[in-house]
DNA sequence: TCATTTATGTTATAGCATAACGTCACCACA
DNA sequence: TGTGGTGACGTTATGCTATAACATAAATGA
């Protein structure tokens, strides 16, 4: 777990404190939590927060959880997925685990292509309990 | 489109009456926007709708969009559908379909075998344009 | 009958997200 | 040089989404 979390040079005061809070957290933050852990370095409202949220989620750097109203620094460290992304969130301990699918993603594909639907983004996230929570 | 919307006779009124706004909807509703159809009707309160979504999403009657914070009544008039559903949903014309697909199913089903995950449930909602918005 | 459960109604509050305003720094280019 | 465009920033206020807590009433079932 000890590795680095180097930020992208380019990012700005405000995104480089959101991605590092996200960073160092074990599981997926609200913008108010972050809001929080970020007012002894001078944040003081919302959209602070989400302003640069939605910079960091458009580069890839973090993603949103729809199903939580929380967000999470990508898990690929340095070269962020591209296409669909899923997510298992442990009812648990709380944990999200970031994969990729071909199949999936190509038969959603088919799908859109049979019907003639333009896909611009999709949510795929899998609630439940993870290996070390179900106790096996 | 002119189908009967038949409730099953088991519903409290509470429940008859949201379930009957989502069918009569053109596209998702939230809960705020089901309790003003329904002010007429004497609920006052967010928790009366909210009560009886629950309840309804709990017996697949109704489905949550998770990226809307919205809901739609289910699109299998009847036999609603288990497993994994899959939601498009049109950013032009609001509209949203309902399908479910056996291959993805079974792809999860084995990220999740192989990583121990127990799931229980799945949210999977595609956003972009149906055929007739993307103007083809 | 009486305990249990389930639905209900009401008020208040918590949690998530954006509108609307103004300021400032930076950069392209006239 | 300056001037307009762009994008980040800060602040206040507001709106939308969801639940806590408490009281009441009806249905269920030994
Ligand atoms: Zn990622
Ligand atoms: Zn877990
Ligand atoms: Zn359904
Ligand atoms: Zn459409």
């Amino acid at each position: 777990m000890a590795h680095s979390h180097d930020l992208p040079a380019d990012l700005t005061r405000n995104q480089g404190l959101v991605l590092s809070a996200l960073n160092h957290s074990e599981g997926p933050l609200s913008a108010y939590d972050i809001l929080d852990k970020l007012r002894g370095d001078g944040l003081r409202a919302p959209l602070q927060v989400y302003r640069a949220l939605d910079k960091l989620v458009e580069r890839g750097l973090a993603h949103r959880l729809e199903s939580l109203n929380a967000f999470v620094a990508c898990a690929d460290e340095h070269c962020h997925r591209k296409g669909l992304i899923a997510f298992a969130i442990c009812e648990g301990c709380g944990k999200v685990d970031e994969f990729a699918d071909g199949v999936i993603e190509e038969r959603l594909g088919d799908w859109a292509g049979a019907k003639g639907f333009r896909v611009e983004r999709t949510t795929m996230e899998i609630r439940g309990k993870c290996g070390a929570c179900v106790g096996v």
